[in-house]
RNA sequence: GCGGGUGUAGUUCAAUGGUAGAACGGCAGCCUUCCAAGCUGCACACGAGGGUUCGAUUCCCUUCACCCGCUCCA
């Protein structure tokens, strides 16, 4: 236990960071994009091993959330798309908000979330240096709260006069004269930062969406680069349900580019510009429906049994199973590419974090070690996934936006409907439409209109038709993959009989998503039977693993090499291999990258032994 | 976006107002019977632009990138 990333250093997160870095980067794992010219912030490329990596973690989660399932299909869209979707989801209003700058600490805050507050504001026309030539004729103003002296406000306002002088750097600022000091009542207002008290700045728009225009000749239509993949799967929606012969519940399951303009890219690939998500939105019923159909719906606690077991979908689900099924289910997946539980935070959103959409949401963190720690010394994670359960409140947008109905009709529920009693109808029919008026109201009609319209919607539930709701685990690559990374990096530190101690990287990749699967060499490079031999051997795995032929330098340098890209195994040719023990014809070492234990393996049994070891 | 720091070979570092060295790594060859051995040779760098100067990697300015702290993170 001395050569694991747990037991590195507490201290040493940035420093470790550093280690990682630069070893992506000599191995070929992540360079920096446009390099050559520079770079440019918040894009990250992917060498020949990262990229190895990249599409085996997306492979493993196309196999485990599709290709393994009946409910899951996928789907491939467009980066681009109608602009419309994007004020359907609501991104055009949040993701280009309207920002307002405090001028004294820089922060800046949405404009309409400002507190209001009171008190009396101190109004300043400049202010000038009896020491220096100083002299500055900008307003500013603060706002007195309750209690505070006058004096206070003065300070804020030289330090905000001062601010980038010399008499700043020289702490001179102190002796600033304010001029044309006036002062007036403040009720509510909302004009001042809650936290420093100064006058915000005009509120200008601030957009994380990238933008683009779709067509060559002017005036060319703007449009965005997709900020998420999810709105997409919600617009296809109609299509793949009628063309995959698939019913709720189910999902679709989407891997693609995302843009965002992020404020500050930071930490490494963590936070980039141009990312991948990997995602499902896994169509459910309502509550009600399945009670309809069911009888009851199943309480999230009934469900996993042992707690440590992925229960089994059923029918009584309602939307709570349904979203603690996906977090287990995700949970497991991190666990079989080799993050272990230990080092994942399971975190449920308090209410007011939720996103205005979202009933529920689960972030699964990964403890990275630039992650802040708790007051316990423990490191807190940075979100790999989040898993929401976002109502109907998607479809219903789109619904609303294009016109084009979103729900689905389900003759189970048309049947179970009319066998239900009266009294079970009706209040079931009252519940889906208090919930769908409560949606209408939200997303902005008039108290008549959502009554108008939710009675429609209810209405349909007895001709079995409704919008179903949505578990979304959508989760981001390329977090994955530097959490992967930054799992597997481990270093041994050896002192060899010379007494020089040399530190040796070991990345410990779960074998099914290392780049390299096993390493092929021949013990000495000058002997061609080994190189001959130790060449069909690639040429026999090659068709089914990524294997790495090499005969540079000696058999130890080359061990390193694999252990530093994380390949698994490594396969040796050797003189046994050639007959020299006549038992031993035909057998070759397989040397385990962990712990460097050997053992003989025949060839012809190789591939059987290497296959379900890799995946 | 703000403040602080840093930019020299693939990586980690050094030196210098007169255009740069090392270690490790890489490549080629020799050698090598299992964990970065050795020998020989080769290739590879002053982030970019501008200014000062006879001359700038070095001083100044701008810019870009990275790191740290704020901010942001639907």
């Amino acid at each position: 236990m001395n050569d694991t990333t747990n037991n590195l250093p507490a201290s040493s997160g940035a420093a470790l960071m550093e280690k990682i870095v630069s070893l992506c980067k000599r191995r070929g794992f992540i360079y920096p994009s446009s390099e050559i010219y520079g770079g440019i912030n918040g894009f990250w490329d992917y060498g020949p091993l990262g990229s190895e990596l990249k599409r085996n973690v997306k492979e493993l989660w196309w196999r485990d959330m599709v290709l393994e399932r009946d409910d899951v299909v996928g789907l491939e869209a467009t980066i681009i798309m109608h602009p419309k979707i994007w004020k359907a989801s609501g991104h055009v209003d949040t993701f280009a908000d309207m920002m307002r700058e405090c001028p004294l600490t820089k922060k800046r805050v949405r404009a309409d979330q400002v507190e209001p507050q009171s008190g009396v504001i101190y109004r300043w026309s400049g202010a000038e240096s009896h020491a220096s030539p100083f002299k500055c004729e900008k307003p500013f103003a603060v706002l007195l709260r309750k209690g505070e002296h006058p004096d206070t406000a003065r300070k804020k306002a030289r330090e905000y006069y001062a601010h980038g002088t010399i008499d700043a750097e020289t702490g001179r600022w102190k002796d600033l004269e304010l001029t044309g000091e006036t002062t007036a009542t403040a009720a509510d207002s909302v004009d001042f930062h809650p936290e420093s008290g100064a006058q915000l700045t005009e509120a200008r728009p601030f957009n994380l969406m990238f933008k683009t225009f779709v067509g060559a000749s002017e005036p060319a239509e703007e449009a965005y680069l997709r900020p998420e993949t999810a709105q997409a799967i919600f617009t296809q929606f109609k299509n793949v349900l009628e063309t995959s012969r698939q019913r709720t519940p189910f999902g679709i399951a989407q891997i693609g580019k995302a843009f965002r303009n992020e404020v500050t890219p930071r930490n490494y690939t963590f936070r980039s510009r141009e990312f991948e998500q990997m995602e499902v939105e896994f169509f459910i019923k309502p509550d009600e429906v399945v009670e309809a159909i069911s009888g009851k719906v199943a309480r999230a606690s009934e469900i996993s049994n042992p707690p440590s077991a992925i229960a089994n979908p059923r029918s009584d689900w309602g939307w709570e199973a349904w979203h603690k099924y996906w977090v287990e289910e995700r949970i497991a997946f991190y666990e079989g590419i080799g993050l272990p539980r230990h080092s994942l935070v399971e975190y449920w959103q308090k209410a007011e974090e939720l996103a205005h959409y979202a009933r529920a949401t689960v972030d699964i963190l990964y403890r990275f070690p630039f992650s802040k720690r708790n007051d316990g010394g423990e490191l807190m994670g940075e979100e790999l996934e989040g898993i929401a359960a976002r109502s109907d409140f998607d479809l219903s947008q789109h619904e609303r936006h294009s016109g084009k109905p979103m729900g689905v009709f389900d003759e189970d529920l048309r049947a179970a409907w009319t066998a239900l009693p009266k009294e079970k109808q009706d209040a079931l029919w009252k519940r889906y439409y208090e919930n769908r008026k409560k949606y209408l109201v939200k997303a902005g009609a008039t108290g008549d209109e959502a009554h108008k319209e939710a009675t429609e919607d209810a209405n349909g539930l007895p001709k079995g038709q409704y919008i179903p709701h949505v578990i979304e685990p959508s989760a981001g690559v390329d977090r994955l993959i530097l959490a992967l990374i930054c799992n597997a990096y481990s270093e041994v530190t050896e002192t060899d009989e010379k007494g020089r101690s040399e530190t040796r990287v070991i990345l410990k990749f779960h074998p099914r998503v290392a780049p390299i699967k096993a390493g092929v060499m021949p013990l000495l490079k000058n002997k061609p039977a080994l190189v001959k031999k130790a060449m069909e051997i690639r040429d026999l795995l090659r068709p089914w693993i990524n294997v790495f032929y090499d005969d540079g330098g000696s058999i130890g340098r080359r061990y390193a090499r694999q252990d530093e890209a994380g390949t698994p195994f490594c396969v040796t040719v050797d003189f046994e291999t050639l007959g020299e023990k006549p038992e031993l014809l035909d057998t070759v070492t397989v040397r385990h990258r962990d712990d460097g234990r050997q053992e003989r393996v025949k060839i012809s049994e190789l591939l059987n032994w290497l296959m379900p070891r890799v995946r």
